[in-house]
DNA sequence: AGCCTTTGACCAGCG
DNA sequence: TCGCTGGTCAAAGGC
């Protein structure tokens, strides 16, 4: 069954849940032609320093538990998208992310809202430095790695997607935007 | 025993 | 209307 079964709801819950419209458009339309660009094709050519790796680790484990349900090579680039589920019961979040065969992460877009807390690192996380988050009311963030000289980390961003430099982002990769929404 | 990862195919939306 | 791309599902295998 491919479509035409259960997931169809989260599916469009997902457009739903975005108040603001077709986040992933805004995305696209704000800094993505920009970014698609030079994530896809620069970081290729970069990637290759030490901070993405800790970063990938932090990112793919921030805090919640996912779970692969797919892999899919986007045109323009050279590293295929991985998606990933959050595998909470409630938790229909899902995480898409371009991982470089370094193992380098070059992008990762959250989509969707954690309706959970976080669960007490049951895998191997190494929680360095989180606390028992609240429940992120985000719809869509989006990390950007260009491991270029690009600008400073975009923190206060309008469309809830957030840009995140692999040279300036001690806080806590996605607990930094629950952060912002805090705010 | 249970969960996660991987690969291929299918479907939907947009140009 | 056709083609292309992106996204998701399902099954099998491995840890």
């Amino acid at each position: 069954m491919a479509g035409p079964g259960d997931l169809s709801v989260p599916s469009k819950e997902l457009s739903l849940s975005t108040p603001a419209g077709p986040v992933i458009s805004e995305a696209n339309a704000t800094e993505d032609a920009d970014i698609d660009g030079l994530n896809c094709r620069e970081l290729s050519n970069n990637g290759a320093s030490a901070g993405p790796s800790v970063l990938a680790e932090r990112l793919s484990q921030d805090g919640y538990n996912w779970r692969k349900y797919g892999q899919k090579h986007v045109k323009g680039c050279e590293f295929p998208h991985s998606y990933y589920k959050c595998t909470y019961p409630n938790c229909e979040v899902k995480k898409l992310f371009e991982q470089s065969p370094g193992g380098q992460i070059t992008e990762i877009i959250y989509k969707g809202t954690q309706n959970h807390l976080k669960p007490q690192a049951s895998r191997s996380i190494t929680a360095g430095g989180m606390a028992p988050l609240q429940p992120q009311e985000d719809r869509s963030y989006k990390f950007s790695f260009p491991t270029s000289d690009r600008s400073p980390p975009a923190f206060g961003d309008s469309n809830g997607i957030l840009e995140l430099s692999p040279t300036a982002k001690n806080e806590t990769g996605g607990e930094a935007a629950s952060a912002k929404q805090n705010s």
